[in-house]
DNA sequence: CTGAAAGCGCTAACAA
DNA sequence: TTGTTAGCGCTTTCAG
C-alpha cells in the first residue's frame, strides 16, 4: 500500500525532472532504464522547504536547528522518494569518504578472511564501507595498495601485511590517515596494532611438551622478516627458557616461507643435524604438515618418535592423522578490535600521533590433538 | 635529488595555499600535520596554465586539445607535486566511482577467496577498486549488501551469493547497474554468470566411478534452493543417465546445508534406506567428509566398502585418511573472469538488459584420489 | 528557525 | 589551442 504510493510518488518527482531536462527528448521510453537518482533538492520540493533546511533536518548533528515539524516533514518525503544522499557530493563537502582500506598479503591464506570477515562486519554496522587491496609482489613498480587507497581518499586504513621493516609511507604521515596493523606488528611500535599474544601462546605449547616430559624441544620457525616469524621465535625461545630448559639444547631452524614444502626442508635440515630433540614446535600448520612429512619419510611416527605442534588452527587439521596440536588464534575478533580502535582512531579530531604503541595482544587457546604426546620411554 | 626538490616544492605550494586561506590563523604550526591535498588549481598555477587546460592535459582523452608543449609542462607540475585527482570531484562531474562492490556469501566458506583474490587483481590493474560486503543473514531488516552499494553509486556488481530465487532487486534494475553473478547462477536468466560446469563436473565423477564397476550411486546434495545445491543434483541425475545407469537406483538425499555435519546426517539417512549402494557422490568436500564419518561410524570402510567422492578440492583434503576423490574448481579462474565480464558491461553504453543471459561454464576436473576405488568383490 | 549563497575539486559546454 | 563559466549534490557560513 504504502510502497505503491511511494512508487507512484517516485515516478512523478522523476517525470518533473525529466521533463525538465530532457525536453528535447521525444519520449520517455527510457525513464524506467536510466532513471536519475532522487536528490536532495527533489526532497527539499516535496517537503516545501529550501534544499539547506532539508539537508539539516536529515543530518543528525543539525537536525535541532530546524523545527521538529520540519524536521518530520522533509523525514517524511526523504523517505517517500527513497532518498539516499550521494556519497560523493557529501564526501567533496565533508572531506570523508566513510570507506577503510585493508591491505591484506594474500587473500587465499587460511587467517586472511576471518580477520577480513570481522572487520567487514564491525565497519558495515556503523555505516563504512571496506574497500580491499592486496599488493602484487610481482610487479613492484606498480601503485602500492596503500597509494591507491590514498588516493581514494579513505578515511582510515587496516595494514594486515607488514612487514617487520614496515615504516608508514610518508604519504601516510603526510594525509595523516588512521591507520592499524592487525595479525602483524612491526619493529618500532610505531602504529597501533592488534596481534595475538604469541608468548602466551607459546607458553602454552611449551608447558603442554613439557608436561609430556620433553625436554628437547625444536622450532621450525617462519620467515623472520616477518613479525610473525621473528616474534614466534622469540616467544619460543622466551617460553623455553621460563620452563626451566637450556635454551642451547633447543634449535631453531627458518623455512623460507609459511607454507608446507618449506616446512618440510626445514625439518629434514633439523632431523639432519646433530641435536636430539623430542618435539618439533612449528611457527604455523602448514610448517607443522610439512615437519610431519619429513619424519614420516625417515620412518618416524608422530607423535611417538617425535610430537609436533602448529599455530592457526586452520580449517580440517582436526581431521589429518595425526590431528595437529596446535594454536587456536581469535582471528576474526583480531579483525573486529582492528576495525573497532580504526572507528576510535577515526572519531578523535586531534590527530596526536603518538611515538609508540603496544600492540594489543588477544589470547589464543591451545587445542591438544594427537600430533604431540608423551616422550617415548626408551 | 629530484625527489628532496620536489618536496621542498610541495611544502612551497602548499604554504602559499595556507597563507591565502588561512591568513586568520596566527601560525602555521600544524601545518605539516593537515597538508591539504594537491589540487588542480595548484598543478595549474605550477604550470601557468588555467585549470580547465590542466584538466585536458591530464585526462589521457581530451589530452589532445591541447598543444604538446603545454600537456608536458602540466604533466610535469603534476608529477613533481605529486597531484592526485580528487576521486569524488571527479565522480560527481563524470557520474562514475572507478569502483565496483563485491557481495559475498560468506568470507569464511573455502571458495570465497580466490574468486575474491581473482577479482580483485584484475581489477585493481584497470584501477577499479573492489568493495566487499556480506549480508548479514541474522539481522534481516539491516539494509542489503547491495542496497549499500547502490548508495555508494557502484558502477558495477558481482553476486556472488544469490540464492535460485535471487531476482535483481528493483533498485538495481532501476539504477542500471552492471551486474555479474559468480559461482551461483539462478533460476531466470536475468544476469550474466560465471560458474562451474556441473554437468561436466559429474560426468567425469560418474564416469570415473563407472569405471571402477560401480552401478549403484547415491548423491548427497546441498539445499536444493542454492544453484549450486539444485544445480549439482541435476547434473547428477543427468550423468547417470547419460552412463546408462538406472536413475531409479540411484537415491538422492538433501543436506541441510554445506556442512560435513549436514553431510553426516544425510549419509545416515541414505544408510538406513533400504537401497544397496556402492558410493556416494557428493555435492561437496565438506558434505563427503560428513559421508566418510557415517560410513566409519558403521564399521564400513571408505573406499573399500563405498567409495566416496567431494567437490571443490579444498586446502588439505588431499592429506587426509583416505585422500578426497573431488572436483577442481578453477574458483580463482571464475573471479577474474566475472571481473573482465563486468568490466566489459561497464564499458558498453548502450545498457540494453537482454532478457536471457547463458551463463558461462567454466570447466572443471577430476582429482582420484584414494576415496574412491573399485567395488569390492564379494 | 529558515533562506540565500558560496564552494568542495573537478569536467565539459561554450567562447574567444 | 586556450580561457570562461556552469554546474555535479551536498554542507555550511551568513543573513534575515
Amino acid at each position: 500500500m504504502a510502497e505503491a504510493r511511494a512508487r507512484t510518488r517516485i515516478a512523478a518527482v522523476r517525470s518533473e525532472r525529466n521533463v525538465q531536462s530532457d525536453r528535447t527528448e521525444s519520449g520517455h521510453r527510457r525513464e524506467h532504464l536510466i532513471a536519475k537518482a532522487i536528490t536532495l533538492k527533489d526532497v527539499a520540493r516535496e517537503a516545501g522547504v529550501h534544499i539547506s533546511t532539508a539537508s539539516r533536518a536529515l543530518n543528525e548533528s543539525t537536525r535541532s536547528e530546524v523545527s521538529s515539524e520540519t524536521a518530520d516533514r522533509v523525514i517524511a518525503a526523504a523517505a517517500l522518494l527513497g532518498y539516499q544522499p550521494h556519497p560523493f557530493a557529501r564526501g567533496l563537502r565533508t572531506n570523508r569518504t566513510r570507506s577503510v582500506g585493508m591491505v591484506v598479503p594474500d587473500l587465499v591464506s587460511p587467517f586472511t578472511p576471518p580477520i577480513l570477515a570481522g572487520a567487514q562486519h564491525v565497519l558495515s554496522e556503523v555505516g563504512y564501507s571496506l574497500l580491499i587491496g592486496s599488493d602484487d609482489e610481482s610487479s613492484p613498480h606498480a601503485k602500492t595498495a596503500v597509494d591507491t587507497f590514498l588516493d581514494r581518499r579513505v578515511d582510515g586504513l587496516i595494514v594486515a601485511n607488514a612487514r617487520l621493516d614496515f615504516t608508514p609511507p610518508e604519504a601516510l604521515m603526510g594525509h595523516n590517515v588512521p591507520t592499524v596493523l592487525v595479525g602483524r606488528s612491526v619493529e618500532r611500535k610505531s602504529l597501533p596494532a592488534i596481534v595475538c599474544d604469541d608468548r602466551a601462546a607459546f607458553a602454552l605449547i611449551v608447558d603442554h611438551l613439557v608436561a609430556l616430559a620433553h625436554t628437547r624441544i625444536a622450532h621450525v620457525a617462519g620467515p623472520l622478516d616477518i613479525s610473525t616469524g621473528l616474534f614466534r621465535r622469540d616467544a619460543f625461545l622466551d617460553a623455553i627458557a621460563r620452563a626451566g630448559l637450556a635454551t642451547t639444547e633447543c634449535r631453531v631452524f627458518e623455512a623460507g616461507a609459511f607454507r608446507s614444502r618449506d616446512g618440510r626442508v626445514a625439518c629434514d635440515r633439523l632431523l639432519d643435524s646433530d641435536g636430539a630433540f623430542t618435539a618439533i614446535v612449528a611457527a604455523n600448520d602448514l610448517l607443522a604438515l610439512g615437519c610431519i612429512d619429513a619424519i614420516r619419510e625417515r620412518g618416524l611416527d608422530v607423535p611417538r618418535d617425535i610430537s609436533v605442534t602448529g599455530y592457526d588452527d586452520i580449517a580440517l587439521v582436526d581431521r589429518l592423522d595425526p590431528a595437529l596440536t596446535t594454536i587456536s588464534v581469535p582471528y576474526e575478533e583480531m579483525g573486529s578490535m582492528a576495525a573497532d580502535l580504526l572507528l576510535d582512531l577515526m572519531a578523535r579530531d586531534d590527530r596526536i600521533l603518538e611515538t609508540s604503541y603496544e600492540p594489543i595482544r588477544l589470547a589464543p587457546s591451545l587445542v591438544v590433538r594427537s600430533s604431540s604426546g608423551p616422550v617415548r620411554s626408551k
